[in-house]
DNA sequence: ATGTTCGATCGAATCGATTCCGCGAATCGA
DNA sequence: TCGATTCGCGGAATCGATTCGATCGAACAT
């Protein structure tokens, strides 16, 4: 079921059946009519490999997530699923890649096996070195995240300094004056996870602008580790009155914690940070937080991608998002406690 | 960077070092290495599609997952991560196709177009078109999870009846005698959602062989649904003692709701079910469940899919998992209440 | 010394598309 | 009616690999 199939039943030459398939060249309608009833009969699709090879591109960007040891948070899955779906919709495949950890051969094989046009990188860290593969190889790439240094990268990032700062100034605003903040893993920020150093900058320098005091914490992502973490901030830091988080999944652990404790949301404690929208919302009471807008990033990837395989030499274009935050009810004036 | 230019540059015809490269012929020790000096060099791979297209094989295997607008389980993600994982380990890329919805065209791409050696279709209805084009196409596939008549077909797949039965006699044996299975989402039980229907049924027959009541009750999947869907148990039907489910999404908004009426898990009222074992350990008391080894089924997916790919004549096998109930603590002998 | 065999390598065909070049027929203006 | 232009289409080269026969020189037996 090739296109010489094609045209020898429709009685012309190959050319002719690709220059009606593409209308890159004038084909008679009565021709191409004859042609295009035999396509359907026979439900003809061009080789997707040989059109590759011809025209030197593949439709396809990959996407490369981190090895499936980690699992996967939930914002993580929502970029996912919105690259495919923007990617669908612009008629492109997607061509999933781990890598990290033993999969580094998957990674090589997309990038240097020339089975993509162009790249969106998830999980970039401040220093990374699939961005400095990717740049040697010439290959279009957009992250999810940013370096370090990011001037030379397209990429689309949340701006968690900006967020988290915000929070502050809302808890300050409240009159708290002594805030704790509740970070990602310890092992993610050691290894130079961008949105945790840049919560942490952020926390700390509205804690000085607004003369408070603020503690921050570690803590893996997981609810247990999110309960273990509120008893250790009320254990050493007793005159905490509200916590920023950019973990969302410690936050059914920091609901319940604070429930065993004694400590109502907002009354005597207030909780406020950056989340999905639907982890804010099966927060009690609903979390005032940053709604991340995980499903549009994707897209917006995908369109900046699309546009750096169009115009390499293009310079780089960022996207640097800052939601408002969303009042709900898990923030309140402070209250002494005792 | 073709194969043309390590052949001039080593001094040989193409032939010679595509011969080196695979190893389907022999090539004297020191032109052999002399061309694997120049390939390291220039950091030569092979055009993945100028191969695929010779070969007449991708070495790429597409997954079909749900559109994105229908937000994926934790379940399914799993799913995809130990595919994409397995994969990766077995040198195969994989190519992401939502399905469903308006993007069957992304589907139809895939399948049509050549660009995989397979299939793993998620998210299998009890009817589903897409197996029935697979079928028609001649590609080979493997379904995570199965339609109404499967024996023709390569799956793997949970035993959701089995696995509720026993959960149910689990149940029956503490002493329930009036008990509520909480199924997935109406919508999705009534587009032919096997694993709802299948728990359903498994669910009947172990009620009607232990001479229980049950009512059962959909759920869409989320910690707000599974809140209301007990409150409704308890007004509907406050003889229930215990629930049992396979909505793992709707487990915290279980716990809630029993706590918000008072009802202490185990002691007044049981909670059983099937779950990826991170839900069943976040709920608390731990929850007694099946534990879904969603990551090991994705791998066997992959497996199952290698070999159909392999031997394509071979009859189809499939894999019905059944894994035991961990007994934790969210299930005790009933107790009278009021 | 000559014919044979065998190992190492080369040349050319092939996979299935795209695209440039050019040919014949139809159409046009004068 | 004749040369020029246009229109529609076919032929062949090309993309970058794999693979099958063919070749060539060396080693071997007779």
């Amino acid at each position: 079921m090739n296109i010489g199939e094609i045209a020898r039943r429709a009685g012309v030459s190959r050319s002719t059946v690709s220059y009606t398939l593409s209308g890159k060249r004038p084909v008679s309608e009565t021709t191409r009519r004859r042609i295009l009833d035999v396509i359907d009969e026979l439900d003809y699709q061009p080789n997707a490999n040989a059109r590759a090879l011809k025209e030197g591109r593949t439709r396809t960007l990959g996407l490369v997530i981190p090895p499936a040891s980690s699992r996967l948070t939930d914002m993580q899955l929502d970029f996912v699923a919105s690259v495919v779906d923007a990617a669908a919709r612009a008629d492109l495949d997607v061509l999933l890649s781990p890598s990290g950890g033993d999969h580094d051969r998957s990674f090589e094989r997309v990038i240097t096996g020339r089975r993509v046009d162009g790249v969106i990188l998830m999980e970039i860290r401040l220093e990374d070195a699939r961005v400095t593969r990717l740049q040697q190889a010439g290959l279009p790439f957009v992250g999810i995240g940013r370096t370090a240094r990011s001037d030379g990268m397209w990429w689309v990032d949340v701006d968690y300094a900006t967020l988290i700062a915000r929070c502050v100034h809302h808890l300050a605003d409240l009159g708290h004056r002594d805030v704790a903040l509740i970070n990602r893993s310890a092992e993610l920020v050691a290894a130079g996870y961008g949105p945790g150093h840049r919560a942490l900058a952020g926390f700390a320098e509205a804690v000085a602008e607004r003369g408070l005091t603020g503690v921050d914490y570690c803590c893996a992502d997981d609810t247990l580790a999110g309960e273990a973490c509120i008893r250790a901030i009320l254990r050493e830091h007793p005159e905490v009155t509200a916590v920023a988080t950019i973990n969302e999944a410690a936050l059914p652990g920091i609901q319940r914690a604070l429930e065993t404790a004694g400590l109502a949301i907002p009354r005597d404690f207030s909780v406020t940070g950056v989340a999905a929208s639907h982890w804010a919302e099966n927060f009690r009471p609903p979390l005032t937080a940053a709604d991340v807008p995980a499903i549009e990033m994707g897209a917006q990837a995908v369109q900046l991608l699309a546009t750096s395989i169009a115009t390499p030499e293009a310079p780089p274009r960022q996207l640097l998002l800052a939601p408002a935050v969303s009042l709900r009810s898990s923030t309140g004036p402070v209250r002494v406690r005792r």
